[in-house]
DNA sequence: AATCGCGCCTGACGGC
DNA sequence: TGCCGTCAGGCGCGAT
């Protein structure tokens, strides 16, 4: 399940590999995933060189001579760079044959991916407008959080979890960035402190950025069949860890549904 | 405006 | 062995 980390190391992955490279011609073998693979993009990709490989929250962003291609990975969906004379994998979707003999391969079992096309500035694009600060920029800050927060009773988890607030923490983050910072994740975002704002945004920080280098470290070779990032294995506190001591107090994590989404935390060290 | 819950989709897993 | 139900989850969207 790509979160924030996973996307930003395929990114990087990537950037060697189809930066300056031109796409000769793309094959869909099929398009219905999130929102269908335009009918055009063959057409429009062909001859397209690659300029830059971006990222605003999940979303890849190819930028290309006359416009940008924006990738989500959904949940299952992964991109690796092979020998275009490479059989098919089950759930290769979408493929850019590229001018080194290469290809890019889109793989995605449960589809939830997308793959569109835009001539304009993506950051603009209905998907990308809207969203709140990456957690690494400048203005998420405590102060930030505690003023959108103001008289919200929604659960703090979900609410760090909403794009609107700040992009790229997913459930699992959350959780983990919530026990770092020793807040319950039911508490209601309205009556979390200012010094816990601050806590968490340290916490958010560090989480993602250790599962960044994780990956670095896990992913050697985009080039390769192996380019995949699958789930990283950090050390998660929390996660997946119901009915488990706590690494700090021994104490049972608990494992509760919020939001319609598996939450857990430690109700000792989390207040 | 804020909040809630649905649906998309496949694979893993448990129970029978 | 196979079948069936349940769960997992990012995220846009419609309903309340």
């Amino acid at each position: 399940m790509p979160e924030l980390p996973e996307v930003e190391t395929t990114r990087r992955g990537l950037e060697p590999l189809l930066v300056g490279r031109t796409v000769r011609s793309v094959r869909v073998h099929n398009r219905s995933l999130r929102w269908p693979v335009p009918r055009g993009i063959s057409k429009t990709l062909a001859g397209e060189r690659v300029r830059a490989i971006d990222r605003r929250s999940k979303y890849l962003l190819v930028r290309c001579m006359h416009g940008t291609l924006i990738i989500h990975l959904g949940m299952t969906g992964h991109l690796r760079v092979i020998p275009a004379a490479e059989p098919l994998r089950k759930h290769d979707h979408v493929e850019l044959l590229l001018d080194d003999g290469r290809a890019l391969r889109f793989n995605d079992s449960r589809r939830f991916g997308a793959l569109l096309w835009t001539k304009d500035d993506p950051l603009v694009h209905p998907l990308l407008t809207g969203l709140g600060p990456e957690p690494f920029d400048g203005a998420f800050t405590d102060s930030y959080l505690a003023g959108r927060a103001k008289g919200r009773v929604v659960a703090v988890k979900p609410f760090l979890m909403d794009a609107k607030t700040v992009v790229g923490v997913g459930n699992i983050y959350a959780s983990e960035a919530l026990f770092r910072a020793g807040i319950d994740p039911r508490r209601a975002a309205g009556k979390v402190s200012r010094p816990a704002w601050q806590r968490l945004v340290t916490a958010v920080r560090d989480v993602l950025a250790e599962a960044i280098e994780a990956g670095g470290t896990t992913i050697r070779d985009f080039a390769n069949s192996a380019g995949e990032p699958g789930y990283f294995r950090i050390s998660l506190r929390v996660y997946g860890r119901g009915g488990e001591p706590c690494v700090t107090c021994a104490t049972p994590v608990k494992q509760v549904r919020l939001g319609q989404r598996s939450t857990y935390f430690c109700a000792k060290c989390q207040k």
